[in-house]
Parts: structure tokens; sequence; C-alpha cells
DNA sequence: CGGCATCCGAGAAGATACTG
DNA sequence: CAGTATCTTCTCGGATGCCG
């Protein structure tokens, strides 16, 4: 954020902002909350539509943010896997009354990372 | 959004990401749950770092998805004052989790945004 | 396989000035 | 007072291609 501003930079809630602004983020803690792991491919998988550069950038910025662990294992292929971390799996917790709202809101109620999320409960 | 996706076009959480990952949304819906109405004006100065363009963007954004409600009066001055729909103090409540954990990870607590919003429990 | 580098376009956000 | 108009800047997200 370029400009200053007391309220917003002194302010915890803008860090949330900057993570769950990003469109994907959202998507890959919730689909990430569903298994113990997942591979770079099978996030880009599950969530049909987002582009290579992007999914890297946003586990980047998780990674960074401390939301989601990254282990790379020294293997021909090579593997990496990523996880939530403790508290990226309290971020998800926290976001399921969003999402409730969300499904309330809408006509249609089937949705794949959806139930994904709500399954962790 | 132009990507044509199953998973996410037909999911209802895409809804609430276009709507809370714009940047200001979340802090506008924040502070207007603290009041019963407030004015242009008043929210211009609460959120101080925000351009005009930019909160007359977004509150008809959020006019226009629900969240909060526009009532003007025939007056000179002219007075135009928001609230939230029942539909946005949903909202707010819904995000509350996320700002207790925005809270827990950072490391300065204060926040008037965000006593604000909790003022609110 | 799991990414990173590069380039590009669209839209969000900002500064400033102006109006009904 | 409550916005518009305009112009500019910037970041995000997408496409493609390369590399260890």
């Amino acid at each position: 954020m370029r400009q200053e501003s007391k309220i917003i930079d002194t302010c915890p809630i803008q860090g949330v902002i900057d993570i769950i602004s990003k469109k994907w983020a959202i998507l890959i803690v919730a689909v990430l909350g569903n298994r113990s792991a997942m591979r770079y491919n099978d996030i880009l998988n599950e969530l049909k539509g987002i582009s290579p550069k992007t999914l890297a950038d946003t586990l980047k910025q998780l990674h960074g943010s401390g939301i989601i662990s990254r282990q790379s294992f020294n293997e021909i292929p090579p593997r990496v896997e990523y996880s939530l971390t403790r508290d990226g799996e309290k971020l998800r917790d926290a976001i399921i009354p969003v999402v409730n709202w969300a499904v309330d809101r809408s006509s249609h109620k089937d949705c794949i990372i959806l139930q994904s999320v709500l399954r962790g409960r």
C-alpha cells in the first residue's frame, strides 16, 4: 500500500485483507484444509481455471504469511507438498461463517470447494 | 471473471470473494456496522486514506450486492445515509472470526476499526 | 514434475479538480 | 454535501516458454 493511513496501516485487519483479498487464496486454503498435504499439480487440477503462475505466486505469498507450509523432497521426479500450518487451519475455521453466509445468499448451493470446506467441521 | 471454470463459477463462494476481496469493502462494512447510519463524508473521514472515487465505487458495489442500504434525503445541503442491511449485518458477524484471527497474529492489537467491529458483539 | 521468467492486458485504486 | 470526471499508476491474473 502506497498510501499512508493511520487507521489502516496500524490495523491488524489490513494483513488479513492482503491475504484473503487475493482471488484464489481462500480457495487454496479451502482445498488444502481438506487433505493433510497436496502437491502442486493436485492443487492445479482441483482449482480448474487457475494459471500455474498465479498458483505459484499465491502459494508463495501464503507461505510467506505463514498460512501454509511447503516441503520439498529431493527425489526424481521432484515432489513438493503443501499443507496448512496450524495458523492456516485457524484461518480456514475462521472463514467458515463467511462461507456459510455466502451459501445462504446463493441460489445454487452445490459447490465442490464449499463442501470440502464445510466437511472439515 | 473472464475465465471459465466449473469449480469456481458454480461456487457460491465466488460471490463473497468478489465482495470482500475489494480492498476497502471489509473496512466499510466494519465501520458501518458500528453505527446505525453514516453519511458519505463520515465514512470518508473515518477511513482516512480512501479517495472519494474509491469510496463511491465501493459503496455502489456494496449497495448493488445488497450489503448496504442507501437513503438520500431531499434537503439542502443534501444528505445521504448508508447503513448495513440485515444481510450486511450477517456478513459483519461472519467476518468477526476472521478479524479475531488477524488480531491473534498481529503484534499491535490496537485498531480503531477493529475495536469497532468487535464492540458490536 | 514443479516451478520460475517474461510479457501482456484488464481492472482496481489513487490524485486532483470540478459540479448539482 | 455528496458525489463525478478524468487521468494515471499499479497490481493482479493469464499465456507462454524455459529449466533443473
